[in-house]
Formats: C-alpha cells, structure tokens, sequence
DNA sequence: CTATACTCGACTAACCTAGTCGCCATTATC
DNA sequence: GATAATGGCGACTAGGTTAGTCGAGTATAG
C-alpha cells in the first residue's frame, strides 16, 4: 500500500495534467475536487514543489501548474520521492543502499538474490507508466472503445 | 522495504529449506545462524507454522522443518501473509478490498488505471521466484558457473 | 521425573502517519 | 498603498505500527 500522502500527491499531480497548458489551479479547488484536506494538501503541494514538479504563484489569482509534461512523469519517480526507498531490501536500494548487518555476504545471500530479480521488473513497470498515460488508460475505461463483437446498442428493436 | 520481521520469516524459511528432509532445526540454531533475536524469532515461526509453512516437535530433540518443498512455497505467498496486502491501493486488493471513500468512478480513475498494470506485473514477478529458486541463484551467485570466453584459470604460465 | 524444547499472551519504547494550527510572505486589484 | 486573497512554512499531536522483551505454561525424549 503506497502512503495517502502518496496517493493525494498523484491525485493531485492527476488534477493538474488535466488543467490546460498556461493555466492553474488553487489549493482549494484541488482540495475540493478531489477531496484531499485541505491543510495537509498544502504541505504535499509544497514537497511537489520542492521536488520541480510544479511551479506556483502567490497572492490573488495564483495557483499550482505542472512543470513537465504528464508524459515525462513516471509513477515510480513520484512514489520514490514521496515515499522513500521501494527496495524490499536495503542492500538492493541504490539511493539508499544499506547493507543488512547481520548478513555476512550478499553475493551469497539467498534472500536477497530472490528479491534482485523481482525488484528490477518491478521498477521498469514503475518507470514505465507515466501520468499521461494513466489518465489515458482511465478515458479508455471510462467509455471503452466500441471493438467488433460487441455491440453498443441498448434501446428496442432492430 | 519489507518489515523486519518478513525479512526473518525469509531467513528462517532459507534455513529450513537447507536442512534435509526429514531432519528439523531449533529455534536457537536458527537465531544463532542467522542472526536473528531469539524471542521474536518464536512468534514469527508460530506464525509460519499457522500459515502452514512449517511444522514443530516440542521437546527434547525438537525443532522445526518444511510442511512444503521449497520449490512450491513462493515470495509473493510469504511477503503477502507476513506483511499484509501488498497492492498500492485498497481498491487494487483482492484479498483486502477497500475502495477509497473519495473516489466516485473507479473504473475512471487514473490513479488506478495507472496502478492496476503495475500491480498486475508485480504479482506475477513476486509468485514466480520459489524459495528453491532463490537459493539456487545464490549458489551460482557465489560460485559462478564457468562460461566460455572467460578462463578460471588464475595461477602462473599458460 | 526432569531437562529441554516449543507455545503464547501481555506488555512497551520508539517511530511513523496523517494530519491540524497559527502566523508569515507575496501579489492583484481598487 | 490598503486590503483581501493566496501560497509558504515550522511546530505540534493523536493514534497506530514495528520490533521487540518477559514470563509463565505445555509437550516430550530419555
């Protein structure tokens, strides 16, 4: 399970791909569109902030906008940084290796040659999704495409 | 990262996997070699033995052993019993469904339109890898099989 | 019978998560 | 240049989780 703090900061980051280019949008109309509170959004938008995701603007008529496009964002980008390490174990992590202490020799090390594989798929699929593409997805799901076989008709006759 | 207490059910369960069939080993040998502290190693073999993983003799000359083969017991089983569900979101879980009490259309929601490829992936990635196969990648990783295009031989002359 | 193991519930210190609160800084507009 | 609206930011906190410890009980080989 990724933190709420992660899933607020990919709502919102969803929220502003969506606002057309040049444009922003407020702290409160994020908040209140996707039902983050609103205090808390803040410090998110703030760590998005730090972290060259988005830009903002102060006083009247401000707001948050993206700084990259959504289809140079990827999924596992955000949750990193948000989340911290995702290596299962430390002494896979290459941002923040950390031996175990009590493992003696890692190239022996059985628990970790189990999880190097399973890690390294895992971020390529990570790495793969980018917020365009999400949201690309959803449209899809929302109204599927009509595909032969199937047929959209759901009044009477024919 | 997975809990602290995962990584030792792992390291217990290598340990057992190693012992031959037919033999057991006690909660002290397994703390000794492998590092891990005594009384909490206790409770999360009773956990292992209520997932069925391994069984116990008490007493005298008692100890644990596999209930399974290692060849049939996978990463994805243990993590997911020891550290509880592991989709990135409650909406993703099939064994712990919870919908997000913000989400009015899940099928339209990016976020777990861009979550449901990668959680998908990571499933099959984590129920691939075995606890045999693991210590197999190991053997090889500390005493690589000699290849063609490379020389083992490492003394003078030639 | 007894030493030697496994069993198991109760407890706890430290840390993390998911926030809230209050005050300050900047900017558009009149 | 006053004012109202907006983002910026540090301090604080309730509650839950993690990673254990402790102590008393129970089965079994010899």
């Amino acid at each position: 399970m990724i933190s709420q703090k992660a899933r607020y900061a990919f709502k919102a980051l969803i929220a502003l791909a969506r606002v057309p280019l040049g444009q922003s949008m407020q702290i409160k109309e994020i908040s209140e569109r996707e039902h983050i509170p609103r205090s808390f959004l803040e410090h998110i938008l703030l760590d998005l902030k730090r972290l060259r995701y988005v830009g903002s603007r102060r006083g009247k008529e401000g707001g948050y906008f993206l700084l990259k496009p959504a289809g140079e964002i990827s999924f596992g980008d955000v949750l990193w940084q948000i989340d911290g390490p995702m290596a299962p174990l430390g002494c896979l992590s290459r941002q923040a290796y950390r031996p175990c202490d009590d493992c003696p020799d890692e190239a022996a090390c059985a628990l970790r040659a189990g999880f190097a594989g399973i890690f390294d798929a895992q971020l390529k699929t990570l790495n793969a999704v980018t917020f365009a593409k999400a949201i690309e997805i959803a449209a899809e799901n929302a109204a599927p495409v009509q595909r032969y076989g199937a047929s959209a008709y759901s009044g009477a006759g024919i």
